[in-house]
DNA sequence: GTCTATACACCGATAGAC
DNA sequence: GTCTATCGGTGTATAGAC
């Protein structure tokens, strides 16, 4: 069966690593249950990638990527301020619901890239990712309501992320979806009142 | 060596395994390493637990405890409520920055006892007690100040509580303290607006 | 490149002498 | 209870035929 690429050979170990990653946890993500899961043989992973280690690199790279596509969208509509920093928020929290073990995997990921010196660069990388995105947000609703920070973006964006990051770590403990909203509520009330007029 | 009763024997282990952890993360913690840490022949892990799971069930409780001892003094001094709140939060976070890595490991546990079918209840323990520790807090410091809170306390402790743990997941990634610090000092603001008199 | 077979280290757990 | 020796299994990675 030698029709496929090694490109596309590599795309899909990387899925199907994201896959078991997701379903069974990222110490369960072994080469053999990833091959497995790809339904290729052994063998194939070590001319994909020089060592496990690669693919993980790029899992994260792949797994960031998708989450920022999927924020982006959630740039919302809505009458007052509030409102919009609500809509927003909760786009985001129902794109968390409809996939939790993705989630799950990010904060997985995560610590896996801080134990792995000379891989809490990609850790960084990471979050430095999140809190653009969520500055780009902020900016975003506050040129669409006509009005200005009141706080340093640098401080309120990272307040974003550690709500929502709390909240989706908490929710995916204890799977409480309404109590998860309301907390998200009350941020976007929070944060339009960070705000003046221009 | 037999000097040590076995009980003394369980309760270093679980030290030892604590220090492992902390240092080289969960996934390094093997039976070798831990009773390696403790300088004790491999052959006792197995007559002082049963198995690894019922160590790391004892690790996680032990950590619990750890923790909470180490919060309830934050209920701190203060002029006004914000202020009060705000010491408060900052007395948590000094304990935090003198032992990252020993809060790294819970979120490490909580992943770990998440992929565990049949641990997820202990996880799921861990965090009402942290949520529940928010609500103390939040009472006695309400309490001290002489006003009510005017958002349900479950939505409330949620908050905080999501803050303080994403605030502290960024911080263990990109080590910056005195944004930490900011964000936290926006936290103590935002709970106190949400007060009023009784 | 592709696959099978295998190397070699290390895992959790146990057997059995003392 | 305590320790040494070892089992059976699995991990990442490689050798070598095709």
């Amino acid at each position: 069966m030698g029709r496929m690429s090694a490109h596309d050979r590599r795309e899909q170990l990387v899925e199907a690593a994201i896959a078991v990653m997701a379903r069974d946890g990222v110490a369960r993500a072994t080469t053999r249950s990833i091959v497995a899961e790809a339904e290729m043989p052994l063998g194939t992973f070590h001319y994909c990638f020089r060592s496990k280690e690669e693919l993980v690199e790029q899992v994260i790279h792949r797994i960031n990527q998708r989450s920022y596509e999927a924020v982006l969208p959630a740039l919302a509509e809505g009458a007052d301020l509030a409102t919009k920093i609500r809509n927003g928020l909760f786009a985001y929290w129902s794109h968390v619901e409809d996939d939790p073990l993705e989630h799950q995997l990010t904060y997985e990921l995560t610590q896996y890239a801080l134990r792995r010196s000379g891989q809490d660069r990609t850790a960084r990388a990471l979050y430095q990712q999140y809190l653009d995105t969520c500055g780009i947000f902020l900016t975003v609703v506050a040129e669409a309501a006509c009005v200005d920070w009141t706080v340093p973006i640098p401080v309120i964006r990272r307040y974003l992320l550690a709500v929502i990051e709390g909240v989706t770590l908490q929710w995916l403990v204890d799977g409480d979806g309404e109590q998860a909203r309301a907390v998200l509520d009350q941020l976007a009330r929070h944060l339009a009142a960070m705000t003046g007029p221009r």
